[in-house]
DNA sequence: AGGTCATCGTTGACGCATCAACTAATCTTG
DNA sequence: CAAGATTAGTTGATGCGTCAACGATGACCT
């Protein structure tokens, strides 16, 4: 019988809800909602990517983040530009305004991941997303990870 | 400078929705959306609730309490009986049809856990358990934990 | 070349969560 | 008791995410 007051999947959820909340607080005076911060910090990554491109990185649904970037793009964070070779695709770029944002961005983000951080003992950190990133692994396992995502390929 | 495709930050927040939709999946043949499984807990737990206990306990907004019990109980599975103590305040209890799911959706929950625990080693699921609390906690601390709940309390 | 199929992006409908503003009931206090 | 503050619940606007259906484009293949 499991406990049903306090659990893995209600410390998760929670954790979840608080730490949204946190980077909301934090970015608001930037001026980017915290569900847009992951898509600039794509963006730094490599500059340029499709939105398909995105939706598997991002492991996100692709329609959101057409809908994402379309407001990133009205707000002047991106431009999406249509890639002359395969009319299909939209590549995204950022704008002079998203990269003088991105030292901004980082200590926002890291300032969350510092709280995350302080209640616990050196090292644990580490360990802590080693193992997250273990249980995201066993899920997506057993139940797929994004209907997008090609990412098993099976044979044939 | 943090590592801007993955960090803390970004690992809960692929863990929990690959949790939710994994929640989805098993408590599909339910009926009951993933995310209404936490308020029925609660009330297999102590029925007879307010909304704003359950807000409380849920570190949930009282206006998704509010909604997600009034589809509850359009679908049948919660009472909502004005207080006759204090009208202001509306109970929430069991219906026949969710008191028979109990079972069914800890079964389904369970699994989902298992999933999560299946790639750590013995006692470690406890420890994640404690560490993640921690960090919901230096969050509240920071961050406040919610406006309905008056945790602190403050002095005076 | 032409038909079929796959891929990319958009849109609509929806689920779940938050905040702010509101109503109604109760409590406080002079 | 009456005025004002407080509390519970509801409602509206909004943010973020999913899935399903669709149009346009390109790849494949005979």
């Amino acid at each position: 019988m499991i406990n049903l007051a306090d659990n893995l999947v209600r410390q998760i959820g929670l954790l979840y809800r608080a730490m949204m909340k946190a980077l909301e607080t934090e970015t608001a005076p930037l001026g980017i909602g915290s569900g847009r911060i992951s898509y600039l910090f794509m963006l730094y990554i490599s500059e340029g990517l499709t939105q398909q491109e995105m939706a598997d990185r991002l492991q996100a649904d692709k329609a959101a983040v057409a809908r994402t970037l379309a407001q990133l793009e009205d707000k002047g964070y991106v431009n999406r530009i249509s890639d002359p070779t395969d009319k299909r695709v939209t590549r995204v770029y950022l704008t002079d305004k998203s990269k003088a944002l991105q030292g901004d961005l980082e200590n926002a983000v890291e300032r969350v991941i510092d709280r995350l951080k302080e209640s616990l003992l050196d090292g644990e950190p580490d360990v802590i997303k080693q193992q997250l990133k273990q249980m995201l692994e066993s899920l997506s396992t057993h139940y797929g990870s994004s209907p997008n995502k090609r990412q098993g390929a099976e044979k044939t």
